[in-house]
DNA sequence: ATAAAACTGATTAAAATACTCAGATTTAAA
DNA sequence: TTTAAATCTGAGTATTTTAATCAGTTTTAT
């Protein structure tokens, strides 16, 4: 029941773009200084970011990327499903096709009710609200 | 974020042994046939199961196995804990080191949340809710 | 021109998952 | 007392997923 890497390095990614993003476009090089995420890693990451709308990129020199939105309008559930796709306790949540029986089983609507209440709480969080409660819990 | 096949299938095997509980112990041959998922399978994750104290065991010839408790008394996360170890969305949610950076970064608090959504939920739904929500369904 | 950056697609190493296999032990019943 | 049905034990293996790297090409400010 983990998040991969990807989504949890990329949501790192993002917040350290938010926090930054006065200083113009953030290359991935300074990103990945900042972070401890390997460049070239980053790069896949961003990838996916770029094709949800999550970020935008400005090649070439003094390129980088810039968040689409501000922090308060990004919330963690669109960071996630850009990287991970949609976030489900079992296939069958997806695709109804469900215990290689029938697509109904005794345990079907539980995950579907997992992936609800798991959706609800990561889309209720933004960005600007993880950054917030950070910096409350060091005060 | 998927639950594996160990905590999917011991879930439903428990439901099929709570729905034919008053027929004595019952045998994973028997289990295996209604389930349809593999015997040497399910005493892989029965193994598991008994060490939890979910099942009891009856060995030799019209052995089997048995609930521990009440489907009213076991919870959905009792089993699937039985089975996967706690559940934890990052690890850092439960070894402390996260990001190898620190050990309070800016996203280890949600992970820390989101399992206990996951939790709570798992713990409010017991093997009977299952069994009286899948009833209530076909009526 | 040059250097810094994003972009692209393939490849690979390691880890986790989903099983199977080969037996040993226990016990009810013929 | 043999037999068959069952749990129990621990190892082994194939597949899939994850995590990441590699080798470039393209774009653009200076």
């Amino acid at each position: 029941m983990r998040v991969s890497t990807r989504g949890r390095y990329g949501l790192r990614a993002i917040v350290d773009l938010a926090i930054n993003q006065d200083s113009g476009p953030t290359p991935l090089r300074v990103v990945s200084e900042r972070t401890k995420i390997s460049e070239q890693y980053l790069e896949q990451l961003f990838t996916n970011l770029r094709k949800s709308k999550i970020v935008k990129s400005v090649r070439g020199a003094h390129g980088g990327y810039l968040l689409n939105n501000p922090p308060e309008d990004i919330a963690v559930k669109d960071v996630i499903e850009a990287l991970e796709g949609p976030l489900a306790p079992s296939d069958c949540v997806l695709n109804r096709v469900c215990c290689d029986i029938n697509s109904d089983c005794v345990t079907h609507n539980l995950w579907v009710d997992v992936k609800e209440k798991i959706d609800n709480y990561l889309n209720s969080i933004s960005i600007a609200d993880l950054i917030e409660r950070y910096h409350n819990l060091s005060n």
